[in-house]
DNA sequence: TCCTTTGCTTGACACTGTGTAAAGTTGACA
DNA sequence: TGTCAACTTTACACAGTGTCAAGCAAAGGA
């Protein structure tokens, strides 16, 4: 990184976390973001040395302050596997409203950027972990559709909860969170769970 | 449009044609169309005013020439609901990749062009037409998934088939043309069907 | 008090790709 | 012979990213 002033560092994530969240698909420049964070745009680059790596900060940052990893680990208590199918997809499905911005900014820039590319791939990949650990549960209750292949039903799971889906479905066809959570649990159910 | 000759305007589409779906995700330059079609980058602009409008007359000229609506309208003699929705994930399914690499080029566009957003939108939306007629013989033969509306089974087709979810199945999850097929007329099914 | 270092500012510039502008070339046609 | 349409060539404006170098202000140590 860098050994400029951590402070400052936090004031540019602060900003850039905030203009993106602001009104995601619009477009935030690295002098958007040093405007926002009372600072001259060279400064930004003195603590991050390209606009890919300030979104993998940001993303970072974002991870650290919300606090992903207890949300979606909870589901694991999940006492069936079907619950636990649910569980996860309550979890991701409301942590995706919180991450469009970004995420958004990433699905941008993964067209042209290597890096920001990378560093959206690897997350999908985490995600991907969670998908997998319901699908194996839902397995090991006899719950998983018959004939239905374990990477097979998790891939479609993988699919159908991508951020791609949740912005089709809540921004393009209007539905609430709420609506959107009813319907994938309903979808995965219906193609993923036995009986 | 222009007056501009007609052979040298179905060159340049031809080539923007060759070039996105030559190797879709590879940023295509206007000089780089001009040069596989043997013309200077400014003859492109005697004929197409913006690169937006180019990609929009090659879709256009591709419609043409794939005849798109044959395939997409024979799924309409299906003798059932069932059948019928089968038939047109057949063929819209079938159909993307002969696109993807242009549909590839708008969705990269559509983040910051306006028009280009626009012309991909309303593509989309004859799409989602496709998807409600779909839904509407499979309501009409009492073969819907009692309790879920109309609408809302549409856009739920609507997303499911979307060209992301093709390009996420097919090329980040290596499954197949066929496989990619069957599972989408094993969703839909499972999840829109009766019984 | 002086000196050095750190973290920032200011200003200039290279680079890429899109789109505009204008002057020059070439061939067809009357 | 002259005109016009289609194209070429050259130049430039513009936006956004990233680099570079000089300068400045405050903190801290000798």
């Amino acid at each position: 990184m860098s050994s400029a002033n951590l402070q400052t560092r936090e004031k540019i994530l602060k900003a850039a976390w905030r203009l993106l969240e602001d009104e995601p698909g619009t477009a935030v420049r690295m002098s958007d973001i040093a405007k926002a964070a009372s600072i001259s745009r060279q400064a930004v680059y003195l603590h991050f040395p390209t606009r890919a790596e300030l979104l993998i900060a940001t993303a970072r940052y974002m991870d650290e302050t919300l606090k992903v990893d207890d949300a979606l680990t909870a589901s694991r208590a999940a006492p069936s596997g079907r619950a636990r199918l649910d569980a996860y997809i309550e979890a991701w499905g409301n942590y995706i409203p919180k991450i469009y911005g970004v995420a958004r900014a990433f699905l941008a820039m993964e067209a042209t950027d290597e890096a920001a590319a990378a560093a959206w791939a690897d997350r999908m990949d985490a995600m991907r972990h969670g998908c997998e650990a319901a699908i194996r549960a839902l397995a090991d209750d006899d719950a998983l559709k018959p004939g239905l292949d374990r990477d097979r039903a998790t891939d479609l799971l993988w699919t159908l909860l991508s951020v791609r889906n949740w912005e089709h479905l809540t921004r393009d066809c209007g539905w609430s969170q709420a609506a959107y959570i009813e319907a994938m649990k309903y979808m995965a159910e219906s193609a993923l769970a036995a009986g």
